[in-house]
DNA sequence: AGCACGCCGACT
DNA sequence: GTCGGCGTGCTC
């Protein structure tokens, strides 16, 4: 008698699964959590497949410690989709699955208890029975409470009396009681009138129902993108399906969770975020699972939610970067979602007022079907963009005449004014004017930033933080000064022309706690604030009813950057952050202050055509060859001394080039832009391929090449497949 | 990744 | 003499 062989997902760095004898297994447990014995301890890990034998000789195998059969097993699409992200992101799979499961389920513990939706009612008997009873005894009161409450849960009941709980199985029992199962209404609320465009792009995903149809919804800010999720939430949940609604790590997760509940008052809405607590998480990854969730809402993890009855996928701001992982395994969520749906056969929808330009070029060549909202559903008109030309104009504080005017003038007649620069701090850099010395991060290849505020130097990217110093550390001169402007200077300068005006700058420095920002959104929509002085962080989702003027400073940098792509983020931003002026009844203004007024970025936002933009910018990708004409693929490492880096990369480029057939090409080792991080230096080696299944297989051989080279103990290396950052 | 084993340098 | 550096190898 052989016994069965499991095959076991566990979370090591280790590009397969791990067998284990398990006698009592059955096909059935495939998908379930298991805790196997491991090394000198002990694991939990997923079951990937019952096996009649291993490929390992028997005396290997160890037996495995328990098999979890406390919740459902984990659906075959589940384990598959983690297969895939394993095989494409060339992360070990037990890796994938640690990232994807809640911490909670990870570990061996009792399984948090599901909200109970048992209904108990009073019956007749329990009526007849009830004044017979001891007036103050539990059985009494809970009785008393059901009959004039009519259905009450066993949490409700509980709160009645702690006790309650125990007798609730002998009151059933007797016949006093009676449970039922809660009666769901899924219905969604009545919404507001659709307009034309708004129909027609519900009615194109509806007819997608029950097949892979992926969609692009593209729709500037305002022309009610969200109400058409809501519609198709209700679609999919009318045929007795579940939604997934994936939406950016942004703090505006609360308020679209509230907007989804109050549609759909009688449907378990699950939300699922980074920042919530592991027991909450594990439980919302558990009502998916059942299937007793209806909708699912969340960041990119949520991506990896398992959902038995899926019906749509929504990607709300498809364009976002947060979207992407850039640690561990660095999957896009987005991407992650089209390829879902296509396994499920069910419409997904990615809405954005700037797509992608892969999301885009795919609408364009017919892949995704293109919906287009072009009017404002609030009715209000487009802000006029307008460029202010700075070689003309002297700038005063890094403001133009033109701009200092249109503040003025909005503060004249009580509307909000604001200013966006995208550089926190009060200055880049500290820097001495005698002997040239700058205020460098010793860890990093960056500078140190000036805050002012709490007279510290910081390093944006290691954290690194430094009294500033009284005089320049190499030669003594007292005299040094910040130089370049963030936001803590923008703001000061605004205070000393504008002394009338209440000035609120936003930034993360300012806003580091839920409550702080809380506080600040509040004080803008109390119109406690005449300017705004911000980063990206104000470009995102809010409404300012009375914010008119949007003034946008030094945004020329990211039109000649190195990385391709930042171009595409700068338009993003720019109609993002325009997009907050003028929602309410008042027009809007925005005004860009650039040297390049001429650019054909700048000229595309001002018609707000995201069309012509996207048309020249894939042009130009096209003749460049880059994404999305192409797949890349990028290998990095770290390392204490570059040339580890570099020698790594390079001896891994001299492996693949004996791999590469011809449709694959392997660049040279380079270092990183930000080549020192935290105190390790970096480089990074692109491949890149036309084609995607040849740029995957060359992957998986290179990468199991790689994987046994000898390094260093210091380096690390990663892989990152669709890279989106240089 | 952890965690063992194992083989050379400067300390009580 | 031994404590500990990290190179190497293994985990079913």
């Amino acid at each position: 008698m052989t016994s069965p062989v499991l095959r076991v997902a566990l979370d090591v760095p280790l590009p397969r699964g791990f067998d284990y004898l398990a006698p009592g297994a059955q096909e059935s447990d495939v998908g379930r959590r298991v805790c196997v014995p491991f090394g000198r301890g002990e694991k939990i890990g997923v079951i990937l497949e019952m096996l009649a034998a291993s490929e390992l000789p028997p005396e290997k195998l160890k037996p495995v410690r328990d098999i979890l059969r406390d919740m459902p097993p984990l659906p075959p699409d589940w384990l598959a989709l983690a297969d895939f992200c394993s095989g494409y992101y060339q992360h070990p799979v037990g890796e994938v699955m640690a990232l994807a499961l809640p911490p909670a389920l990870r570990r061996r513990n009792v399984l948090p208890r599901l909200p109970d939706r048992n209904l108990f009612r009073i019956t007749e008997e329990g009526r007849r029975a009830l004044p017979s009873l001891m007036q103050r005894s539990i059985a009494a009161r809970l009785l008393a409470a059901l009959e004039s409450n009519g259905a009450m849960t066993r949490d409700e009941l509980r709160a009645i009396s702690a006790a309650a709980a125990k007798q609730l199985p002998d009151l059933l029992e007797k016949g006093w009681l009676q449970a039922e199962r809660e009666g769901r209404n899924r219905k969604a609320a009545v919404g507001p009138e659709l307009l034309e465009e708004q129909r027609r792009a519900v009615d194109f995903v509806t007819q997608g129902f029950g097949r892979f149809a992926p969609y692009l919804l593209h729709g500037v800010t305002g022309s009610g993108k969200t109400e058409v999720y809501l519609r198709l939430i209700a679609g999919a949940l009318e045929r007795g399906g579940q939604a997934l609604l994936l939406v950016p790590e942004i703090a505006l997760t609360p308020q679209l969770e509230e907007r989804v509940s109050n549609r759909f008052p009688g449907a378990r809405l699950v939300s699922l975020h980074s920042s919530m607590a592991e027991g909450a998480r594990a439980a919302g990854f558990l009502q998916a699972l059942s299937g007793e969730a209806d909708i699912v809402l969340g960041t990119r993890l949520s991506v990896f939610t398992p959902l038995p009855r899926l019906a749509l996928i929504v990607v709300d701001e498809e364009h976002d970067p947060s979207f992407k992982q850039q640690e561990g395994m660095r999957y896009s969520a987005r991407d992650v979602a089209v390829w879902r749906a296509k396994q499920r056969g069910v419409p997904v929808v990615l809405g954005s007022a700037t797509p992608s330009l892969e999301t885009w070029a795919a609408a364009q060549s017919g892949r995704y079907t293109l919906l287009e909202l072009t009017a404002r559903a609030v009715a209000e008109a487009m802000p006029e963009v307008r460029c202010v030309d700075t070689r003309r104009e002297k700038l005063q504080d890094g403001m133009s005449e033109h701009l200092l005017r249109a503040i003025a003038a909005r503060l004249e007649r009580g509307e909000q004014s604001l200013v966006f620069l995208n550089r926190r701090g009060y200055a880049p850099v500290l820097a001495c004017p005698s002997c040239g010395w700058v205020s460098r991060c010793p860890g990093c290849a960056a500078n140190l930033v000036v805050h002012l505020a709490d007279k510290r130097l910081r390093c944006h990217h290691c954290g690194r933080e430094e009294r500033i110093p009284v005089a320049c550390p190499t030669c003594g001169n007292q005299d040094i000064h910040p130089f370049g402007r963030g936001t803590q200077r923008l703001e000061e300068a605004l205070a000393a022309r504008f002394p009338q005006a209440r000035i609120l700058r936003v930034d993360r420095d300012n806003t580091k706690s839920q409550s702080r920002w809380h506080a600040v959104l509040e004080a803008i929509h109390k119109g406690e604030a005449d300017i705004l002085v911000g980063t990206q962080m104000l470009a995102k989702g809010h409404d300012f009813p009375n914010l008119t003027l949007v003034g946008v400073l030094n945004a020329d940098a990211a039109l000649f950057a190195a990385d391709f792509r930042a171009p595409e983020r700068l338009f993003a931003q720019l109609m993002q952050v325009g997009g907050r002026s003028g929602r309410a009844a008042l027009p809007g203004q925005v005004l860009v202050q650039t040297q390049y007024p001429e650019h054909p970025l700048y000229r595309a936002l001002a018609a707000h055509d995201f069309a012509a933009f996207a048309a020249g910018q894939l042009a130009e990708r096209e003749r460049a060859g880059f994404p999305p004409f192409t797949h890349q693929a990028m290998l990095r490492a770290e390392a204490p001394e570059l040339k580890q880096a570099l020698a790594f990369l390079q001896t891994a480029a001299e492996i693949g080039a004996g791999l590469a057939t011809g449709e694959v090409a392997l660049y040279d080792a380079v270092p990183m832009r930000l080549h020192r991080l935290a105190h390790l230096e970096r480089a990074q080696l692109l491949a890149e391929s036309r084609s995607r299944p040849a740029l995957q297989a060359f992957l998986s051989n290179w990468l199991a090449a790689v994987r046994v080279l000898k390094a260093p103990r210091a380096l690390r290396w990663h892989i990152d497949v669709d890279p989106l950052e240089f």
